[in-house]
DNA sequence: AAAGTTCAATACCCTACCGTATGGAAAACA
DNA sequence: TGTTTTCCATACGGTAGGGTATTGAACTTT
């Protein structure tokens, strides 16, 4: 008789709950599209909800950034401990992550909040403190295969520039074979 | 006494007038921003001007994304007819173009065509005539330069993504001289 | 001059949101 | 058991913006 299955009786979300909910419009639909009603439709409550948890808007935005920042760092860091002799492995992995059709919600979320840094000081924040890291990161792998400090910079610079770029372009039949493509680039970068 | 020349009796508004006043708000504020009531108020109308010259907002968007489409191929096609014995230096200029500090404008437009394609079907399309005749014009180049098809393909998507890339970048003082940086880079990519 | 054409102003209606105020149910606590 | 805390629903007011309908003014054509 009673159908009190059908409804889960206490949702109970948390902040974290609705950050994550949050990062995922963030890659489906971009900043612009991270509104209150519309996560808190998507997470099966009202947005009577969500200002329990949230102050504001602008509230939420920052927590996502803080959020995906550290994340960021977290992962750099993790995958450039690699042990020594490793250091072009782990820049083709770099490359790999990113530049690779795998990883689609990463690379999603990544254009989604560079976009959203052309407009947001936040954002803009949180983008810096994640490329200095990266670039440190790399900038030390590339020193340890010997290069000097300018080229290691500069190789630093072009590995993340076009391993954003790349997530830009559409290449639409242009090359018939893009993995190979790809693949020439990423081991031209690394060296 | 009479103060009419305060205000233009009549504006005249033609349908490049609109767009070249969207494009304004596109570089400015990206595609999400680009409202009728805003381009109008911006342009000194109301938006009761803007459904003579435009069905919808759709109509605009359209628009806006053939004009830049047009200008962008046109662009290339007229950078890229070097000389004989010039094409490094053309594919060093192109790089220029874009990687520089100049041309703030022209980037953020191409930076808010890109977002937008992410979401946007129209631009995807736009996006991709404008890649294929920049990668084809970068890819004629590099063959003149004496490199196979292979490489001069693999440079040309190496190009147009670093290139993008640099844009969505923040090396926060990271390198101290990072236009020193920028030149290595492109002579490593241009050859 | 009369009529038609062109471009813009005004007044609406409608939807999507943000934020607040308030109430209510469930859980935790006393 | 009664009270408090936690989490969510409902209702409301306000703004921004898309699109339509209508009117009107200026310019062009006949």
């Amino acid at each position: 008789m009673e159908n009190k299955a059908a409804k889960t009786p206490r949702t109970m979300l948390d902040r974290d709950a609705w950050i994550k909910g949050a990062i995922a419009i963030l890659a489906e639909h971009g900043a612009e599209r991270l509104r209150v009603e519309v996560l808190a439709t998507r997470l099966g409550v009202t947005k009577g909800s969500f200002y329990w948890h949230f102050k504001d808007r602008r509230d939420l935005q920052d927590a996502v950034l803080e959020f995906w920042k550290e994340g960021r760092i977290r992962d750099i860091r993790k995958q450039t401990q690699s042990e020594p002799g490793g250091e072009v492995a782990a820049l083709l992995h770099t490359i790999e992550v990113y530049a690779s059709a795998r990883n689609r919600k990463g690379i999603a979320i990544e254009a989604a909040v560079r976009s959203w840094a052309r407009r947001d000081p936040q954002a803009v924040e949180a983008v810096e403190a994640v490329d200095a890291e990266r670039l440190a990161c790399s900038c030390r792998l590339f020193r340890a295969c010997g290069l000097p400090e300018q080229e290691a910079q500069a190789r630093s610079v072009m590995l993340y520039a076009y391993v954003f770029g790349v997530s830009l372009l559409r290449p639409g039949g242009f090359a018939d074979d893009m993995d190979s493509l790809k693949a020439w680039i990423a081991g031209h970068i690394a060296r």
